[in-house]
DNA sequence: CGTAATACG
């Protein structure tokens, strides 16, 4: 089965750029939608019911901010929208859909750019997402967790290393979180494929980083191991629509 | 610069 990760910067835009006929050619099994920035009321029935495809949304409460969406052909066992802390929940940021054989974790983090009371929020969310997350484990769920972290791992990971040491996204005590879910059992499952791949998911429209290829890989399917052996691949996919993310793919076993 | 409502990424 084939799981999708996209942050989209906005469901209605791509909506208008063909993001239906997309979904009717990939034909995901599950996809996970980051920044859909929309609210219930605005969501137009086109969008809420695709058709062969359940769908699970957790909005923001601030008007086209944040918000993520799960579409899935099969009907989950159970939907949690947040992790139960209202400082995090307000802004519609984690959706949780369990099945049979796994539970999805589907998370837009912060960006930590904007202020050092932004950069705290991020870090303090990276503690309860784990938390959040080995709980899960600990109730004996294989768990995988995608979505736009915010975060480049390593050197490998974004164009510009040197000049974006000081920057949040690249900060060491951001690195070292994604160190610390690695060696708790969580697998970056594109670099486990790709262990030498410099490819990106993400681009800033400011500064033409496209032309220049000035982009950053932050888009991840992590996974907690007991689940490898199922994982049959994991893909960077190909910018479509002109959006700032491209989706990226994780292929499990049925 | 793009998205969606005046800020945020």
């Amino acid at each position: 089965m084939k799981i999708y990760s996209w942050n989209v910067n906005g469901i209605r835009a791509v909506a208008k750029k063909g993001f239906l006929d997309w979904v009717d050619e990939e034909k995901p099994d599950i996809l996970c939608l980051q920044e859909i920035r929309i609210q219930e009321e605005q969501l137009q029935k086109k969008l809420k019911n695709i058709d062969g495809y359940y769908s699970y949304f957790n909005y923001g409460e601030r008007k086209g901010y944040s918000g993520v969406a799960i579409y899935s052909k099969e009907e989950a066992l159970s939907i949690e929208k947040g992790i139960g802390i209202d400082k995090f929940d307000e802004e519609g940021r984690v959706i949780t859909a369990k099945y049979p054989n796994f539970t999805l974790v589907n998370i837009y983090f912060p960006n930590g750019r904007s202020s050092k009371e932004r950069l705290q929020y991020k870090l303090d969310f990276h503690e309860a997402i784990l938390n959040y997350c080995n709980e899960l484990r600990a109730e004996g769920e294989k768990v995988i967790v995608c979505g736009d972290y915010n975060i480049a791992h390593k050197e490998i990971d974004l164009k510009n290393p040197d000049s974006n040491k000081d920057k949040s996204g690249f900060l060491p005590i951001e690195r070292k979180w994604i160190d610390k879910i690695i060696e708790q059992g969580y697998v970056d499952t594109y670099r486990e494929f790709y262990p030498d791949t410099e490819k990106y998911s993400w681009w800033s429209y400011r500064t033409r980083a496209r032309e220049r290829n000035a982009g950053w890989r932050i888009d991840y399917h992590f996974v907690s191991k007991d689940l490898m052996e199922q994982v049959q691949s994991a893909e960077i996919l190909n910018d479509v629509m002109g959006s700032d993310h491209c989706p990226v793919l994780l292929e499990l076993a049925d």
